[in-house]
DNA sequence: CCCTGATTCGC
DNA sequence: GCGAATCAGG
């Protein structure tokens, strides 16, 4: 596989998306992890948070004489350290001076919830990327077996959350039809949900769990 | 062990 | 330029 013009888009657009190297690699396809990181850097991507990185040179007694023989070529007019050279950008966007950015650029805290869920903070009604969706439409690889189907992000008082699948999985959705009023199934599935007690000796096992039942493959 | 990204280096 | 091998932290 070679690093045709379209695949190096994408592997622009994933990589700035948050997506891991193994997941790019996964989605492009012919190429290995290691593939991915290697032409990111070669295309000067931004770094990423990485968990061998945040060590700085520190000067300990070292016994050895070459402090910082680091090859720095292009070394033109740099005088001042650059911690993060990562500011690229620093006036733009004239038409929209005051962008509301969440003050924390880390991560996003979340709870889990039952079943694998990721659950929205308080206030994050939007997910983590969308700064704006200027370009054309792309693919949307992720959502493609989901199409027409009822999503996480679909779900509301009036239709069953009753889930088809398991969490995770490319096809995993809801079943949506209209909620049995006062229940979070709709009928037919407060029928699965929820079995009147039944006298002990009339009682049967397979009691359908949703989620948490262990995975029969 | 698994995962991650960074770096190196032979091709 | 490419990416497997290797490194190193979580």
């Amino acid at each position: 596989m070679s690093w045709t013009e379209e695949r190096i888009d994408t592997l622009k657009k994933m990589w700035d998306s948050g997506l891991t190297a193994t997941q790019i690699a996964e989605e492009l396809g012919g190429v290995s992890r290691n593939a991915v990181i290697g032409k990111a850097h070669r295309l000067g991507l931004p770094a990423r948070p990485s968990p061998v990185k945040p060590n700085e040179p520190k000067a300990a007694a070292e016994p050895k004489p070459a402090p910082a023989p680091r090859p720095t070529p292009a070394a033109t007019a740099t005088p001042a350290e650059s911690p993060a050279p990562r500011a690229a950008a620093p006036a733009a966007t004239p038409s929209a001076p005051a962008e509301p950015k969440p003050a924390s650029d880390g991560p996003v805290l979340r709870s889990v919830g039952p079943g694998g869920f990721v659950r929205q903070n308080p206030g994050e009604q939007t997910p983590p990327i969308s700064p704006a969706p200027p370009r054309r439409l792309v693919p949307a690889k992720p959502s493609e077996a989901i199409a027409g189907k009822t999503s996480l992000l679909d779900l509301n008082d009036k239709i069953c959350k009753w889930p088809i699948g398991h969490p995770g999985e490319p096809d995993f959705h809801f079943c949506g039809d209209k909620v049995n009023p006062g229940f979070p199934y709709c009928v037919e599935h407060c029928g699965h949900a929820y079995q009147a007690q039944l006298p002990r000796r009339d009682r049967r096992p397979p009691p359908p769990l949703p989620f948490g039942g262990p995975r029969v493959r």
